[in-house]
DNA sequence: TTTTTTTACTTAACCGATTAAGTACCCAAC
DNA sequence: GTTGGGTACTTAATCGGTTAAGTAAAAAAA
C-alpha cells in the first residue's frame, strides 16, 4: 500500500531523511542538482507531506477553525465565503465546524481544539451560550480567536459586530414612522449580547417615539414548529401586534406562513422588519424589507485580524470591538408597492 | 507555556508515559488505583491528547472530509447536517470543505487529503469538474471516498443520487401539462452527469409528449450578474419560453427578478419549476413549484455508508448507486393559487 | 603549504502518543 | 525449592517529518 513518505524517497535517492526535507523545502545546504533531482522524484511519485506529522513538530497545522450555529443561513454562508477568501490568501485552511445551536456541542468542540489542532478560531457564539468557561479555557492555551456577529463580551479579543443596537433601533423606527402601533421583537436568544444590544436598540425606539400601547418581546427557540405555533398563536389574538422585527432570518418564514394561515395581509395587517442576508428577500410575497449585514465583509474582517497574530509570534489579540454597519432595505413588508 | 502532554502527567505522577497511555486508554494493564490517580489528574489539569500524536501514529484521524461546492444551497447545507447526524452518532469530526465550484480548487482539497488528513470523504462535484485525476489519486491512496447528488460515474465507488432522470421528466411533464409549449431547460453544467440526466429526462418528456416548437436548453454559469443578463436576454425575445425548468436552486432568483424586470407574469407568461429544497419557496412571489430531494436523507445515505467502510479494515467501496425519489411540489409559480 | 571556510551533506534528537517486548515482584503449584 | 503465571509496571521502537549539531571533502585564504 506504498505510502510514499520522505523515507521513499531517501531510500530511492541514495539520501538521508534530512536531506529530503531541506531539499523540499529548498534549504541552502542542499545543492541545487540534488534539489532537483529531489523534485523531480517527489512529483513524479506523487509524494504528499503527512500533515500531522509536520504539525506535531512544528505546533503549527496551518488550519483555522470557523464555529458557527448553522449553515443554512445566509448571514453565516456568507461570512464563510469571506473568511476562506482571506484564508486562502494566506495559504490556511479552513475548517467549518457547526454547533447547531447546541451548547454542548459547542464545548466539545472548543475541548478539541485545546488539542492543537487549528492554529486559531472564528466564532460566533450558540444562542443558547450563556457560560464562558470552555471558552476560557481554549483562551488559556494562547490559541488567537476572534468572535464575529455573535460575540462573547466576556472574553478579551478582537470583535467583529454590525451596529445592532442602532440596527434593531431603525428597523423599529421604520416600523413606526410606517403607522405600526403595537411592535413586537422576535429573538432568538436571552444570552446573547447582540440579542441585548437589538432588544435595547428596540427599547429605545420605543421610547424615543412613544406609542399607546406595551412593546411585545417574544423569544423563539431552535424547533421551527415550536417556533411557528408559538407566532401563529401570537398572531391570533385579539390584541395582536401590527408591527414585528424579526432578529433572525429563519423566523421570518414563519411569520409569512402564519399569516397566510390567518389570513393576515402583510404589510396592511402586519408589517415586518427581518434582519437577514437572503438571496430571495426580493422576490418573496411580499418582498421583505431587511437589515442586512455586510457579511462578507465581516468574514473577511474577522479573518484578517486572525492571521495578523498568527504572522507575529506574538499570538495575543487585544480587546477590540470592530463595528460594521448594517443597512436597512425597505420592501413590501412594510411599505405596498416598495 | 504548559501545554499538558502525557509527560506532564507521567512526571507528575512519577510513571512512565506508557503507562498514562495505557491508564487512559483503560488498559488491564494498569491498576485501578492507578487508573483513578492518571484519570483525576488528566481531568484537574485539562489533559487533551494531542490529535496529530495520535494520528500520525494510528493512521486514523476519525475525521472525515465533506467537499462540496457552496454552501448558500438550501441542498447541501441540508446535506450536512444529515452527514452530521450520522457523523456524531459514529463519534467522527467533519471538516467541510468548499470548491466554490472551482475546480481546481478541487483538484488542491483532494491533493491534500492524500496526506492522510482524513479518514474518509464525501463529496459533491464542481459543475467544472470534467477530468478525474486528482480524484483518481485519491482513490488509489485507498481513501474511501462517496459521492451524493454531483457524483463521478467514472470512478468505481457508492454514489447516492436522486432520480434526475426521472425528475426532470416529471418536471417538463408537469410544465407541458400546464400547457407550455416551449420549455427552456436551464442548467449549470455540460459536465456533470446529474445535470445530463436532467436533461435526458427533459428531452424524453418533450419526445413523449410531442409539443410544436424546440427544446431551449440554458447553459448557465457561476456568473450570478451574467446569468441573469443572459436569463433576461432569452426571455426578451420573441420567442422567448413560456415554460422554464431550473435545475439548480440559485437560477430561480435570477428568473423572477428577470419577469419582474421584463414585466412578465409567473405563471401567466412564464411557469417555472426548480429543483429547490428552499424553505422560502413557499412564500416566494408566486411561491415556487420544486422538485424537493431528500436532501438530509441523502446526507444521512452517504454518510452511513462511508463509516461502514470505515468500520472494517476494508476499506473498499463497492460500485453502486443509490437512488432515492425526489418528489414535485406544485405551487404557484406553474400552477394559480397552488 | 597549512589553515580556515564553505559546501553538501549525515546523524540523531525531537514532537506526543501508542504498543510490542521486557522486567521486577509476588503468589501459588509441583 | 524451583518453576509457572499473573500483575503492574518500564523500556524502547515507531509514526513522518524537522532541525540542531556534527562531519568529510573541496575551495579559499593565509
Amino acid at each position: 500500500m506504498g505510502y510514499v513518505t520522505i523515507k521513499t524517497l531517501a531510500k530511492e535517492l541514495n539520501l538521508s531523511t534530512a536531506a529530503i526535507s531541506k531539499a523540499l523545502r529548498n534549504s541552502h545546504e542542499i545543492s541545487s542538482i540534488t534539489k532537483q533531482r529531489v523534485q523531480e522524484l517527489a512529483t513524479r511519485l506523487n509524494y504528499t507531506p503527512n500533515v500531522y506529522a509536520g504539525s506535531l513538530r512544528g505546533r503549527k497545522s496551518k488550519t483555522i477553525a470557523v464555529v458557527l450555529p448553522e449553515v443554512a443561513d445566509s448571514f453565516f454562508s456568507l461570512a464563510i465565503n469571506g473568511i476562506e477568501a482571506i484564508a486562502e490568501a494566506n495559504g490556511y485552511h479552513v475548517l467549518i465546524y457547526l454547533t447547531h445551536e447546541n451548547f454542548s456541542r459547542e464545548q466539545a468542540i472548543l475541548k478539541d481544539f485545546q488539542s492543537g489542532r487549528v492554529d486559531g478560531v472564528l466564532m460566533s457564539l450558540t444562542a443558547e451560550t450563556s457560560s464562558y468557561l470552555h471558552i476560557n479555557e481554549l483562551y488559556s492555551k494562547q490559541i488567537p480567536l476572534v468572535f464575529f456577529d455573535r460575540v462573547c463580551e466576556e472574553i478579551s479579543t478582537a470583535k467583529i459586530t454590525t451596529d445592532d443596537f442602532n440596527s434593531a433601533y431603525i428597523a423599529t423606527k421604520h416600523l413606526i414612522d410606517c403607522g405600526c402601533r403595537q411592535i413586537a421583537l422576535l429573538s432568538i436568544s436571552n444570552y446573547l449580547s447582540i440579542s441585548n444590544m437589538r432588544l435595547e436598540g428596540y427599547r429605545q425606539a420605543l421610547t424615543d417615539y412613544p406609542i399607546q400601547e406595551n412593546p411585545v418581546n417574544i423569544f423563539c427557540g431552535n424547533d421551527a414548529a415550536a417556533n411557528r405555533r408559538f407566532i401563529r398563536h401570537v398572531l391570533s389574538k385579539a390584541d395582536r401586534p401590527d408591527g414585528i422585527v424579526a432578529t433572525a432570518e429563519k423566523l421570518t418564514s414563519d411569520v409569512y406562513l402564519s399569516c397566510r394561515e390567518l389570513a393576515l395581509s402583510i404589510p396592511d395587517d402586519l408589517k415586518i422588519v427581518s434582519f437577514s442576508n437572503l438571496h430571495a428577500a426580493a422576490i418573496l410575497n411580499p418582498s421583505l424589507t431587511t437589515i442586512t449585514q455586510p457579511a462578507f465583509d465581516m468574514g473577511k474582517a474577522a479573518a484578517s485580524i486572525l492571521f495578523k497574530a498568527l504572522d507575529k509570534k506574538n499570538n495575543i489579540l487585544r480587546n477590540e470591538n470592530i463595528t460594521m454597519p448594517s443597512e436597512l432595505m425597505v420592501r413590501g413588508s412594510t411599505v405596498k408597492d416598495a
